[in-house]
DNA sequence: CAAATATTCAATAGAATTATTGAATAATAA
DNA sequence: TTATTATTCAATAATTCTATTGAATATTTG
């Protein structure tokens, strides 16, 4: 019979597992991507730089401790999160390094220089603003993720897009553009071309798995 | 200037560095001890069984990642949590842990055999049953931890004394017992003691900082 | 049936992590 | 001032992690 001493180190080298899993920079980035909707191996491997091989290495470790899980369709592997509280443990262990971690502050300071989020105004408030056409919802987000999920009345411009677009864009509504995460790029820089080209535009804080987790409506 | 691939992952690898930290049982241990009230190194040496140089470079790897701060008192260095967070980071990680590694569950059924946490009745509910002296609430930490912090009108019991003094206890009202965390064996053991002995006892089914997280009124 | 494609496996090398041991440092007590 | 105590540092060895490379496996296409 395992001493009570064993049953505790052993359940927390459980626990650690999930902490080990997550302490590699490219899993974190496949759990974003996953985040999105599923993927194939291919798909995340172009999505990362990683090799196909190294990618599948890393997917079998976030298999292996339950983070995600695989659907063979044909002859490409689908992964996806295994559970959605995935989603909140990437969110909240982001939260903690950004209030810990100085050296986060220090790059997202240096690199994301566009400042002001939207005001956090209520997220019922944006949906209704949106309905009534007040607001343009700006997705920037590859369409395949786009379609997997989306805030409602939002319009799907791609980054690489924006530039041929924004002019079919109205001048006279705020745009409200969001993205994968927090720290997606593709949300300031859009931003960004659009305060440019004289838009009134704003990036919401969270991306599209926060916005979905917290119960909100999604398309 | 950094692109803006080596920002994303330069941020995705300092996210990381918390996976890294939490990715050990013992720091995770380490963490929980703190998570009941700041500690010297000695003192959370001989409570996780490390030796003292080790326990030192686990505590420099959770400064460095910002998960605890140090506090110098006359000679002693005095740890605590950063951040309660902190708490809520453990909390999700336990909880993903739960739910997609099938080792976790396997370990506590065979190991915590006492089955019945208390029935989700309402903090509140609980509070005030014990201030009108309906339930008994046994906290069964170590004395320094009680000290530091515990659930109102609570007892503390020491388990190694619990066997001495539960016949001090009133049979004719219900026993709440409530330890550091949500695995942590004391209230298992407290528990199916008192039903020996004939108590109506169950447990409480988180632990102190976890009551303290959700905002509920401590002593 | 053979070729192509997608993915995983296995072996390897280098880097990172962890525990141990002894030395070094800092603060207190005698 | 010296001895004691608490803690950290540095070096080392063993273990684990990560990326790479080539082989193996599974599925689809021609």
């Amino acid at each position: 019979m395992m001493s009570s001493d064993n049953f505790k180190l052993e359940l927390f080298n459980q626990f650690a597992r999930i902490g080990k899993a997550l302490g590699n920079a490219y899993r974190l980035e496949i759990i974003e991507f996953l985040a999105q909707g599923e993927r194939n191996v291919e798909e995340l491997a172009t999505l990362s730089g990683l090799s196909i091989a190294n990618t599948s290495q890393h997917l079998q470790q976030l298999k292996q401790t339950g983070l995600v899980t695989a659907t063979k369709k044909g002859q490409y592997v689908y992964y996806q999160l295994s559970n959605p509280k995935v989603i909140d443990l990437f969110a909240i262990l982001r939260d903690v390094a950004e209030q810990t971690l100085a050296e986060v502050n220090k790059l997202v300071d240096t690199f994301l220089t566009v400042k002001d989020d939207l005001e956090p105004i209520p997220a019922k408030e944006l949906l209704e603003r949106a309905r009534q056409g007040l607001v343009t919802v700006l997705d920037v987000r590859p369409p395949e993720e786009f379609n997997a999920g989306h805030l409602p009345q939002a319009i799907n411009i791609p980054l690489k897009n924006l530039e041929n677009i924004y002019h079919t864009l109205p001048k006279d509504k705020e745009i409200i553009a969001y993205c994968r995460g927090p720290y997606c790029i593709l949300a300031y820089q859009a931003v960004a071309q659009l305060r440019d080209q004289g838009f009134s535009a704003y990036r919401l804080e969270n991306g599209f798995p926060e916005w979905k987790q917290a119960g909100l409506p999604i398309e």
